[in-house]
DNA sequence: AAATTTATGCAACTTAGTCGCAAAGGATCT
DNA sequence: AGATCCTTTGCGACTAAGTTGCATAAATTT
């Protein structure tokens, strides 16, 4: 139950459940985006996919949490929070934030991902 | 049968057959990322989408081709090139590319997916 | 407490992409 | 040319992440 999970469902108007609440905690304690699959195995409890991913597309409308594709054909959630990259290694398939400098740009970005070979992967 | 296509091909020891060169120049042809149903429809042939994917994977091994996940949980292939940005409209779904100036980043950047909403959708 | 709304879980479905296998197409050798 | 071998293609079955319909459960309202 914590304080900034409750706060941030109530500035939304989304009523916290105990669904809600599990899939909030996990991606608070997150440090880079996670997989339906990787959320559900760090929650302590089970949750039916269909109650995941609609509870997931309520925090995207409300703009809390964020998705995109990584290049297996998965989507991974985060918070959002200040508009940061994701750097994907086509090789190892780790996912690390960094921060890049878009200059002007017309429209509103709200994602950035760039794929190649990682600093290990690439020797 | 492209003098380009053909050359291209031999360079990388790929035999050119009608398949290939049928997606090939479709490809040379294209502004920005195509699908598999885009670049289907764009042939004067059908293809099964086995052959499709088969040769798409040869020529991203290859290096000739290069392929992304947009939001819409497909993917989409150009030619290689100059490693540019694409930019996925949320609302529009349209891509349009640009160019993104990364300063120094560790690692061998592949390509770069902005996104968010263009600047018709964002008004 | 009954009625209404909202959230959850199960199972069936959707669909882009993959895989196995047999047939077709080329290349090579005698 | 004909026989043999290897590669490519097409068909159909399969895979798996994510979606949807529907019935039940849990809140919320009256």
């Amino acid at each position: 139950m914590n304080e900034q999970i409750q706060t941030l469902c109530k500035e939304h108007n989304i009523k916290l459940t105990t669904a809600r609440s599990l899939i909030l905690e996990v991606l608070k304690r997150a440090s880079h985006p996670l997989s339906y699959e990787q959320i559900k195995d760090k929650m302590n409890a089970s949750m039916d996919k269909a109650t995941f991913y609609r509870n997931i597309a309520l925090f995207e409308e409300a703009g809390i949490v964020h998705k995109f594709e990584s290049d297996d054909r998965k989507w991974y959630f985060e918070l959002s929070g200040t508009t940061h990259a994701h750097f994907i290694c086509e090789h190892c398939h780790q996912i690390t934030c960094m921060e890049v400098d878009l200059g002007k740009v017309e429209g509103e970005v709200k994602s950035i991902v760039l794929k190649g070979l990682c600093k290990e992967c690439h020797q």
